[in-house]
DNA sequence: AACCAACGCAACCGCCCGAAA
DNA sequence: ATTTCGGGCGGTTGCGTTGGT
């Protein structure tokens, strides 16, 4: 079986040939400029076209889990953290497939959020995130308690704790309850989803950097812009590239910014910001005019604030959004 | 102020799979 | 049918940050 250089590799030789570790800012400008003006490829030739030092997998997970201009970023939500559980109990450690179900949220995210809260969470409650069933420890305390009650059902004896009281929403741990709707929704109204899904947390979620242009505008315009982006073999967006170069530096957070030019010759704009301290890298954009909004009408998902999850069928999104031709960019 | 442990997260590793040669 | 290659995925590592002492 082939092998990746980038990931199997042991010889010195090779990997003094890429570059290992963090992302520079000047690195992230040139994926991003080279994805945004020929989308995403052969990654095993971005490095080399991108002008990089890297290898083609770690920029693709450079560009999945950081650069993407569709990631939500910012702390995931109760209804978030609901449906990780919930899409965790049914598919198990597949953080891809769950990914899939939460548009702006990448799998390493996820898997990194589930390790290092949900799985506390849980546990502290007394399920087992594994199972998500109740400990063992929990069934013996909880049987004991019962007995010394004297109000032990089914003779004492406690199976698998489906029927056991507990201190959490026993509906969502015990019921065998379909989690999400069959129907499906027309494409615009997935498009709305998808749309202010991407959006909701995307205004800056960085409140200590000024936007200009973008913080203003709805979410929506950004998510169009966003998933043109990522469209963009298909269509979406013909041609994007950067025409200037012209950065401008401030004292503080933001470091660079590009204009990105579409081939209907209308700008957007694109800045890379370091947060403090230099460690991180936020993309930022400033959205072009032409890109009209979709949700002047809040769709489902923008009038549920509170974001029932549950009402939306959200395992078929990703498949169905695929299908989609993001009509918005063809307007222009 | 200095030290240390815990935590969060970006990045890497190694394996698997499907497509192409 | 077999080999090679590229991409995807889940698991793991390591570093920076944060909070407590």
């Amino acid at each position: 079986m082939g092998r990746n250089l980038c990931s199997t590799s042991t010889t010195t030789a090779a990997r003094q040939r890429v570059r290992r570790g963090l992302w520079s800012p000047d690195e992230d400008e040139k994926l991003f400029s080279y994805i945004t003006r020929n989308g995403v490829g052969c990654w095993s030739s971005v490095p080399k076209l991108a002008g990089l030092q890297r290898c083609g997998k770690s920029c693709r997970l450079r560009w999945i889990n950081y650069l993407r201009p569709d990631l939500k970023r910012g702390s995931f939500s109760q209804k978030e953290e609901e449906l990780i559980v919930s899409l965790h109990e049914l598919l198990g450690n597949r953080w891809a497939q769950i990914a899939a179900q939460m548009p702006g949220r990448t799998d390493n995210e996820i898997k990194n959020f589930w390790n290092s809260c949900l799985k506390k969470k849980l546990i502290s409650q007394g399920i087992d995130p594994s199972t998500h069933k109740p400990a063992a420890s929990e069934i013996q305390s909880k049987k004991r308690a019962q007995e010394t009650s004297g109000s032990v059902k089914n003779g004492g004896e406690v199976s698998t704790g489906d029927e056991a009281k507990f201190p959490v929403d026993e509906s969502r741990y015990y019921e065998s309850k379909p989690l999400f709707g069959a129907s499906s929704l027309p494409a615009t109204t997935q498009f709305e989803i998808f749309g202010v899904g991407y959006g909701s947390n995307v205004i800056n979620p960085f409140p200590h950097v000024t936007r200009p242009g973008f913080d203003s505008r709805p979410p929506s315009q950004f998510s169009a812009y966003a998933a043109g982006l990522l469209n963009s073999e298909r269509g979406g967006v013909r041609e994007t590239h950067f025409s200037d170069m012209s950065g401008s530096r401030s004292t503080s957070n933001i470091s660079h910014s590009y204009g990105v030019t579409q081939s209907i010759g209308q700008a957007a704009a694109a800045s890379f910001s370091w947060a403090e301290g230099g460690k991180k890298l936020e993309t930022l954009f400033q959205l072009p005019d032409f890109i009209k909004s979709q949700d002047q009408d809040p769709s489902p998902w923008a009038q549920n604030s509170s974001d029932d999850f549950n009402s939306y069928p959200a395992l078929s999104l990703s498949e169905d959004l695929s299908g989609l031709d993001f009509e918005v960019f063809q307007e222009t």
